[in-house]
DNA sequence: CATTAAATGCACTGCCATTGCACGTACATA
DNA sequence: TATGTACGTGCAATGGCAGTGCATTTAATG
């Protein structure tokens, strides 16, 4: 695909084979990836150089990663519709403990909070567990 | 002490030599321990011992574990003045990425979210990283 | 084509949670 | 007091996964 590279570029992340198959495996995605995730889809290519392309697009803020308490992190493309600037990941995530798949709920904005003095906010991060639409049926 | 012994029993668990130690330790800090805190405040004892206890006072709901980011879980006392049923560490809690403090600010609830349809929420996990009071000065 | 920087692959380290097993200790019951 | 049983503790080992150092390959540039 044209696009992925076009996207590459744009977050001024050199756009090799793997990188672009990499994006599109990730633009596939409904759910946030593991690099296990990443890593069995790709089982020719090594893990640590998945790991590093998950890095580079991260440092890039191509994606944003996701502790959602399993304790395995997860990445998932940025959201750059509304311009959310360097905090691309200020929204709710879901995790749900039936499928254990997370998912990014960009509509749902984390609300503002309140901190006693002289505490100075710079990340937020809220994660919701249970069980999600798709398992519910 | 006798009242970290009369702590463990309202909580179904037996008030071990081990464990009321562990309970005071608990008692006395102002932000949450790491599993490895603890091992570092109580050499003579094992990992695995400490361990289990922590896992012991977390399902008998005397404490609850805190994922701050770090990969490391912390460990914080309950705070039962306001019931809060099983939930209850359902508060703010806030990381210092200063001095790799996490603390709970129990005074902060989380608000209320609404999810989209066919979600349910059985968990929620509230984390603000930043700079504390303490490291402002 | 030559030079240089970046990307990739391999081997390895290391941290830390978690588990299996054996031994010790407290508690209940006769 | 003896004895059995469940629980607590300590040791050793496993295993998952993040992260790093280094050598090799690939791509970009003049």
């Amino acid at each position: 695909m044209k696009e992925s590279e076009r996207q590459l570029k744009e977050f001024g992340i050199r756009p090799t084979a793997m990188r672009i198959l990499v994006h599109q495996f990730m633009s596939g995605q409904t759910s946030a990836v593991s690099l296990s995730a990443v890593e069995d889809n790709f089982e020719k290519s090594d893990r640590t150089t998945l790991y590093r392309t998950l890095k580079t697009f991260e440092e890039k803020c191509m994606v944003h990663q996701i502790d959602d308490g399993t304790g395995i992190p997860k990445y998932a493309l940025c959201n750059h519709d509304r311009d959310e600037g360097k905090h691309a990941d200020l929204h709710l995530h879901f995790h749900c403990t039936e499928c254990n798949q997370t998912i990014c709920l960009t509509e749902h904005r984390i609300p503002t909070i309140h901190l006693p003095d002289g505490f100075v906010p710079e990340d937020i991060n809220m994660l919701v567990k249970g069980i999600c639409d798709n398992c519910n049926h």
